[in-house]
DNA sequence: GAGTTTGAAACT
DNA sequence: CAGTTTCAAACTC
């Protein structure tokens, strides 16, 4: 599909080269050389950092940390190994090699210079919110450039004109970022970890144009072709060192496309976990040409759909926890399934959503975003539950996976060793051994499960041998919430753990040794009969993967809603029915998942303490100050968000599902939001998902006004002002949604822009280089 | 650890 | 949609 592109791209380079943005090139390799050293660890670290959390604004810590993780442990390993120098030397650039990061820009140039400047710019003109919004912008026309062949050309225009305008400014800046995306793009992630712990911490705002940076870098280095045999070497030799070691080298050894085996990296290092864990699962049953080839169709979906490779961005960031978690199931089943209709929802949405899955899967092979993202589409997040909350951890975890697998490996025994199959459950197990390394950054609570649903996912081999089981099932009693679900055990005797009264199968994870389940099917062998079944399950209740609990973040968060607040903003997707335990005890679903009973709850004798039914908040956990609040979101909030609520889990159960991973990936744009900011997230996921339900089950319900609408606004979301939270508002909520999200301050409401420009994305491909050209 | 209670899931 | 059965978690002892 996309290698036409590759070709035209080579040409456009080559005419770069000759190009004033060559010459430009060659004036930031002087300025490099000076700031070399120090700078450009700082400044690959913002760079780095700032990639992800362009997409994921709202996260931006969230996912700070995550890529943080990731790069840190890339970083110790593969930093030193790979040096700038070894990038020049691969790349041999042109130009003089004064710094490893020109080198990059030869290989890249034309594509990074335009990161660099545009990020430039944007980084100093506006703080981090709007480099969030730039850096979207910019990413996604970068993107498009890379993965559009035709778009390449373009780009390079772009480029020449971004250089061009660039050069007014310090090439000092320049100097940064180019570096900053060079080393993004050549030694890959290795760099920013280390930069980006601190940078990135400390510098929010530099990270959101580093971030935009980064993915620029990362799209450049897809697009050059050239690049690709340079590169190629480079993975070489960034094998050794780097933990990516199994992708790179597969990458290397393969004769892959140049172009494709870019993407492959990319995703790698940009933490294209579905990739991993799909490899590793199809690995299984393939043999490592198969995984290969694999990486090479992942990688050519990616290249082909420049849009969906934004979306891949993006999902990673925020989706790459569920994605991962899915991976095993949702890609068998996604991919086989064929929900075309879901998809509906804008093509940006899509198109993640296919980039995850299609990544994962060979299955949905480069054929194409359209295929792929159907495939996604059935698959309803299996660990949504936890996801919603797990956010975090997802990144995180993904991070680390994509960065570190080996790395971190070392705590398990010789992945190496592993078979296909077992590296790709090595690929989740790192998560968990990450856990245990760094307990601390991941915290049991949410990243818990996380890990947990990746520990099972990655199967009982890996379970046995990391001592994170026990771990877990301490995790797991820990966790009081819902969103522990994942990490829960089942004790399965006649349904095999086929079914929903399983936790372990209802939360999307396989079950693992501390399950003291009998005949289970629910392991990775029996990949195919969990797979069906799941389908079978979802055909009948398409939200029956979806997370149970919504919480208040998640579902209506604008409200003024502290994140803080009670769960009883929260509810329960279908509400309880509870009769003798007052909903005071686990036997209530809402109360066992933190939320308050809401209306469609039709439980007797609610006791809740999170929140009654009729709306009155019980004395304890909530009741606060906040209570009005609360009785104001029991009032209000059941009204419109529960509303919302019921009709997304009753009507559109779909919507409810905000959390579910393919949901989160499918509505993408929103992910970013959410990823970090809890309120931004919850809404953002919320309306994401309900957009992507809404496409899904549109056959089912009625289809509420709201979700039509939120599709729509997604999809034609203009651009800056009318940010998600306007989309929100079509909701029966839609006030509190669209103010909340707008006022959520000035970071909010640039991020519903950005994020509708996230969406809009589809209209991106119109901005590709060919509109710069033509400009 | 065994038995009971409970309510969701599944079935009709 | 309602009623019943099945199931496994939550709970109690």
């Amino acid at each position: 599909m996309d290698t036409p592109d590759r070709s035209k791209i080579n040409n456009p380079l080559s005419q770069f080269e000759d190009s004033p943005v060559f010459n430009y090139i060659s004036n930031l390799s002087p300025i490099e050389p000076v700031k070399s050293v120090h700078i450009t660890q700082t400044f690959n670290s913002l760079s780095f950092s700032s990639p992800p959390s362009v997409f994921t604004s709202p996260h931006v810590n969230c996912h700070r940390e995550s890529r943080f993780l990731r790069r840190h442990n890339l970083l110790d390993a593969s930093k030193p190994k790979v040096s700038s120098e070894d990038i020049n030397n691969v790349y041999s650039c042109e130009k003089t090699p004064a710094d490893s990061t020109q080198p990059c820009h030869e290989s890249s140039e034309p594509q990074e210079n335009t990161n660099p400047n545009i990020s430039t710019r944007d980084a100093s003109i506006e703080p981090c919110n709007e480099n969030l919004n730039i850096s979207i912008e910019l990413p996604q026309g970068l993107k498009y450039n890379l993965a559009s062949p035709g778009y390449d050309p373009v780009l390079s225009a772009d480029e020449a004109d971004s250089l061009l305008e660039l050069p007014g400014k310090p090439g000092s800046d320049v100097a940064y970022i180019p570096e900053g995306s060079e080393k993004d793009s050549i030694e890959g992630e290795m760099h920013r970890p280390g930069l980006c712990h601190n940078e990135e911490k400390i510098e929010g705002p530099d990270c959101g144009v580093d971030d935009l940076i980064t993915e620029a870098s990362e799209l450049l280095m897809f697009s050059p072709p050239n690049v690709t045999d340079s590169f190629k070497d480079i993975n070489k030799q960034l094998n050794p060192s780097t933990q990516l070691t199994n992708y790179r080298t597969l990458l290397p050894q393969s004769d892959i496309n140049d172009g494709q085996q870019m993407h492959s990296v990319n995703a790698i290092a940009s933490g294209s976990e579905h990739e991993i864990e799909n490899h590793s699962s199809e690995s299984a049953a393939a043999t490592d040409t198969g995984q290969r080839q694999d990486n090479h169709d992942n990688v050519a979906l990616v290249a082909s759909n420049p849009n969906e490779k934004m979306d891949d961005k993006l999902v990673y960031v925020t989706h790459r926890g569920i994605r991962r978690r899915c991976l095993d199931f949702e890609m068998a089943s996604v991919q086989r399934k064929s929900i075309d209709g879901k998809l509906n929802t804008n093509s940006s949405t899509k198109k993640s959503d296919e980039m995850n899955v299609g990544k994962g899967k060979q299955l949905l092979p480069t054929k194409h975003s359209g295929d792929s993202r159907k495939c996604v589409l059935p698959g309803i997040g299996l660990h949504l539950n936890a996801l919603a909350t797990l956010n975090d951890c997802k990144n995180i975890k993904i991070e680390k996976l994509l960065s570190g697998r080996q790395p971190n490996m070392p705590s398990s025994s010789s992945s190496s060793q592993l078979s296909a199959s077992q590296e790709h459950q090595l690929s989740l197990l790192p998560a968990s051994v990450e856990k245990d390394l760094e307990p601390s950054e991941n915290e049991v609570q949410p990243g818990e499960d996380c890990t947990e649903s990746l520990v099972h996912m990655a199967g009982e081999d890996f379970q046995q041998n990391s001592p994170k089981k026990k771990r877990q099932v301490q995790l797991r009693k820990l966790e009081p919430d819902g969103e522990g679900e994942s990490c829960k055990r089942c004790n399965c005797k006649k349904s095999k753990c086929l079914k929903l009264y399983c936790e372990c199968f209802a939360a999307g994870v396989y079950c693992i040794e501390p399950c003291s389940c009998r005949d289970c099917f629910n392991k990775p062998i029996h990949v195919d009969t969990v797979l069906q079944t799941r389908q079978q399950i979802e055909s009948r209740n398409p939200l029956a993967f979806a997370p149970k609990v919504i919480r208040s973040s998640d579902s209506v968060p604008e409200i003024g809603d502290d994140p803080n607040k009670t769960p009883a903003s929260a509810r329960h997707k279908r509400g309880c029915n509870c009769k003798k335990s007052s909903c005071l005890k686990k036997y209530c679903e809402c109360y066992q998942g933190g939320v308050g009973c809401s209306i469609s709850c039709r439980c007797e004798g609610c006791k809740n303490t999170y929140g009654r039914k009729d709306g009155s908040v019980p004395s304890g956990i909530e009741a606060k100050p906040e209570e009005e609040t609360e009785v104001c979101e029991k009032g209000v909030m059941e009204n419109a968000s529960q509303k919302i609520e019921a009709h997304n889990t009753e009507d559109h159960p779909e919507h409810a599902l905000p959390t579910t991973p393919l949901r989160i990936s499918r509505s993408l744009l929103p992910l970013p939001f959410s990823s970090k900011g809890k309120p931004p997230r919850s809404f953002v996921t919320t309306i994401s998902s309900s957009g992507l339900f809404v496409s899904q089950k549109l056959g089912k319900s009625s289809a509420p006004r709201s979700q039509p609408k939120f599709e729509k606004p997604l999809q034609t979301v203009p651009d800056d002002d009318s940010p998600v939270t306007c989309i929100k508002t079509s909701s029966p909520n839609g006030k509190r949604i669209s103010s909340p999200n707008c006022d959520v301050g000035s970071s909010p409401t640039r991020r519903g822009g950005r994020k509708l420009i996230l969406q809009s994305i589809p209209s991106f491909p119109s901005l590709t280089p060919h509109n710069l050209r033509s400009d």
